[in-house]
This record gives structure tokens, sequence and C-alpha cells, in this order.
DNA sequence: GATCTGTCTATTGTAGATAAAAGACAGAAC
DNA sequence: GTTCTGTCTTTTATCTACAATAGACAGATC
């Protein structure tokens, strides 16, 4: 196989469910829009939606015959891509297995157990190495460095020196730029979960990562920006994987991020730097806590 | 041809060197040792000397015959490995040819240009990608984003704020740390190139690098350090390209790294605050007078 | 008994091939 | 005249294959 139809896939799905909701499906170019995919990929949609017999299609006609079942759909293991797929195995591997540090990736090993192609791997492992977790030894194999605690005071020593500055920024921000709009709407997010926090505790980890790049993207700096990546990805495995008080520990972080942001709102840079500070240093302490 | 034998026409050329000053060369592992590569490699090696009557090879005698000569060598277009052939004609496209930023970048035309497998082009644009020049669209182009001076002002606030975070911890490390001894080891090239700066005023690319990455190093911070990277990269090809006044510049340049050197060797963080900053303010006015 | 060599195997780096996806262009439909 | 569709070309994502290189092991040499 060349090249995995994931694309395809799950822009059927989506589509799936815009024809749920109407009796005609819009032009070509206006479907490529609203799925993100282009119009080649639009009329191998609407292809198979017309052998399914789910629309009538006639040029600018695309009439739907019936609703779409379940069986409809692809199952939801085909639509992620093979980038998606790699990730996820070898952060199980590295965060769940047999995690040693100095341990030795071995590429074709790495690729027959996920039961993918070596290229795939390894374009995988050296758009990963920049996370510090792997190091390439050239012409030979990857070691591992591993999640230890060095990793994770590293990590949050930038990560507090990013987002010190990036707060600092945030206050001095002009009353019309749109970060305070979405200031705002995360505000609200953050009271909805703290209302129903036993049920929804766990969509924290999103919730979370929405809130400081937020934060992060106010300093207006690609590489403050594109460090939270590395932010975000540790946080967001570690959530998975560390599971132990979750509730509280999340209810703890929500109430925080509130006076955070309200110190934001303040405009007063030193309110502002005194909760990030205290939000930061809480948020270190968590994950330091997950490492043995 | 599937792999390219660049390690060994470059080991090849070192073991000339080795071998020009000695009756005969010592075992293999310690040639692989001292040369870095395998010991499949240092036999590849030994073998072609033998062919090429430059020794008596039997076992574990290795008796230099003759004397290299000049066409022994491979020439040095061959030794260079294709991820350094692929990274230097990138930057002249985009540094020195038509870089407006928004530019497409295209994996097979590059491939073609340079005259070698997408795969090679394709992993270094992901490697490259770490550095913020570029960005990729997934299943379709590179984009350009252009040596600006956006770039360069981003680029030297972060830099900013790792430096002078590494020249505090600088002045802290104990007395017997190794990295005061190449410090001093440091400075004594500074004082010898400035002693003759008309001749040697460019070589101090090179040095500057060294002694910035020291620096950086006292963070003990493997993000901080990964990232002089990019600063590396950025001030390397800008040594290369813009010219004017060089001499000038690298004069008052190793002056500054003098006086910044002097600080950190009295430990006094504010000392060494100041004069850190005082270098990397010139520094970036450097770099920005040379972007359009 | 330590180190070296001969031989063999496993893995990486790179090219080439191919399906999926993007995108360009001309003519058709509004 | 703008927007859409039909068709075609180009490019990307991925697999497979193979030479270069690394590395392992047993027996030879010191």
């Amino acid at each position: 196989m060349a090249k995995q139809n994931t694309v395809f896939k799950d822009a059927y799905n989506r589509c799936l469910k815009l024809l749920a909701e109407t009796s005609s499906l819009p032009s070509e170019p206006e479907l490529g829009q609203v799925l993100g995919v282009s119009r080649t990929t639009v009329r191998a949609i609407l292809s198979r939606f017309e052998e399914a017999q789910l629309i009538a299609w006639d040029k600018r006609k695309k009439n739907v015959l019936r609703q779409p079942r379940p069986d409809d759909y692809f199952p939801t293991e085909e639509t992620d891509s093979l980038a998606e797929i790699i990730e996820r195995s070898f952060m199980r591997r590295i965060l769940a297995g047999g995690a040693e540090p100095g341990m030795q990736i071995n590429e074709l090993e790495l690729a027959r157990e996920i039961g993918t192609g070596t290229t795939s791997v390894r374009e995988f492992l050296i758009r990963f190495s920049r996370f510090g977790l792997i190091e390439k030894r050239p012409n030979s194999h990857w070691i591992l460095k591993g999640f230890t605690r060095e990793f994770a005071l590293e990590l949050t020593e930038v990560r507090e020196m990013f987002e010190l500055r990036s707060a600092a920024r945030f206050v001095s921000l002009p009353d019309d730029h749109p970060a305070w709009e979405e200031l705002r709407e995360i505000e609200t997010l953050h009271r909805e979960m703290l209302a129903d926090i036993d049920n929804r505790y766990r969509e924290f980890s999103e919730l979370d990562e929405q809130f400081h790049l937020l934060v992060h993207k106010a300093s207006s700096n690609r590489f403050i920006v594109d460090f939270y990546d590395i932010i975000a990805i540790v946080f967001h495995y570690h959530y998975q994987w560390n599971k132990t008080n979750a509730r509280q520990r999340n209810a703890r972080a929500l109430e925080e991020h509130l006076a955070y942001i309200e110190a934001l709102r303040s405009h007063d840079p030193a309110k502002a730097e005194q909760a990030c500070r205290r939000h930061l240093q809480s948020a270190r302490e968590t994950l330091l806590q997950s490492i043995p």
C-alpha cells in the first residue's frame, strides 16, 4: 500500500454527519472548504455516497436519499493517520513499558511491532527527537533518554521562563485584542467544568492545553509557541498515565486557572506574575510526583 | 545507489593522514576508535590501502610501504554526507536566491535540483523545520516563512533569555568545574586572534560558536543547549553571507567576549549580566542590520 | 587472560515505485 | 462574469529493496 486513505475515510465520516442534517449537499469547493480537504477527495466521497445510495448525484444536484446508518461510517481505527498511530504506540512503550534510560531504539523492530514501514517510523523519530527524549547516533541506533526527573526539571524550567514572559505580554495586550474574548470563553468553560467536576474532571487535560496555549501565543514568538508542543505532549500522556487523585488535582488546577485568568484580566503585571508562578509551581509538583 | 559511502571516504582520507606520520598502523579496534567508525569500515580502509600498495597487511602487521600522494585522497566533495550537501544547497537557496516569505517548497523539485532522492530531502526538511523557518501543510507543500526581521527578533528574544540564565549559572559553577579550564583556553584563542586580527578575522565565526555554546552548556538544560543549534546555524550562514565590515565587527565582538569572559571569571552575577547584555545587544544589532 | 582478527548478521541510509491527495485549467452552468 | 464541474497533472506519503555501516561471536594471537 502506497498511502493510507485516512484523509478520505475521516472526511467521509465527517461528511456523513453533514449529510444527516440536510436534504442536499453544497458545491464541491464548499464541501472541500468545510471538510478541509481538496476537491479530489470531495469527489471521491460523493462517488462513494452515490454507490452507497446515500445521495443522487447529478452535477450540481446532490440530493440526500436516505439517512446514514451506523454501518455507513468507517471504523474509527481506520481514520487515524499513520503518524498518530505511531505516536501512540511509541508513547505507550516508553511511558508504560520498560522505559529504562539508555535503552536502544531500533527502527526496524518498532516498525514491525507497529505493523508499518520503516520510513514512517524513521520520520516520526526525527520529528519526535526535538522533544529531547531520544537522541540519534548517526549510522546507528537511537537512544532513549527517558522520562526522568532531570527531563521534567529541565522542561519545567524553560516552561516557566516562557510562560512568565508570555503572561507579562498578555496583560499588556490592547483591549480589542481577540485574546481577551477567547480568555472569556475559556473562563466560562472552566466554571462549567468546575460546577460538574465529579463527572467532567477527565476533560480537564484538553482545557488545560487550550488555556496555556492561549497564554503562550501572547508572546508572539514562534519559538515560545512551538515549545508549547513539548509541554502539551508530555502533559497529555502524563494525564493519561497517572490517574491518582485526578479529580482532586484537576479541581485544584481549575481553581488556580481561574485565579490566573482573573489576574491577567486585572492588567496588573505583578498580580499576573504571582498567579502564574503559583500555578506553575503546583503543575511542576504534580509532574514530579508522578516520576518514580 | 542505496547508501553513499561517505563515511568510508571521509575516514579513508583521515586515515591517510595518520599513515603519513607512522611506519605501522595500530590494531583495527584502535583505528576504529580514533577515526570514530566501526571495524567494518576500518577493514574496508585497510583493504583499500593494501590495493593501493600503501601498506603491507598481514593480520596484526600493517606496515607502511609508501607515503600517501595527493591523488590518494578522495576529493572533498565526495566526503560530505548527503545531509550536509542538502543543508548547504537549501541554505544557499533561501538566503541568497529569491527567498520571498510565503514561497512554496517542493520536495520533488528540491531533490531533482540537488540530485538526490526525495526521502533524504524530506527528512532534511523535517529536521530543519524545528528552526522555525519553514512550515508544513500536511498532505501538501512546505511554506517558507523566510529569514525576516520578525524571525530575527523572535530568535534573539529567546536567545537572550537563555543566555542570561546560562551566564548566571556559569558564575556559580564550582571552581573545579571543567568549564573554567575550557573558558581559559577560549580566552587564549581570543587573544591570539585579536593579536593578528587582520589575517584571522574570518576564523571568528567558529570561535564565537564555541564560546557561546560553552556558556549555554552551563545551564545543564537540554532545551537551552539544543536551542543553541538554531542560533549557531543562523549565525553560521549569516557570517558567510554578510561580509560587510566583517573585520571591524569581529574585532569588536572579540573585545566584548573578553570583557564577558572576565565578568564570568569574577563570579559576580551582576557584572556577568551586564557584560552579557552588552554583547547580546550588539550581536542583535549586527544581525538585524543584515536583514533588508 | 586480554586483545585482536575473520566471519557473519542486523540495522541504517537512500533510491525508486506507487496509491492517495492536492491542485490547475478549460469549458459548462448559473 | 462568477462559480461550478470534468479532466488531467503534479506532489506527497508510504512501501520495498539494497548497499553501507555497525556490531556480535568464536577462534587465533599475543
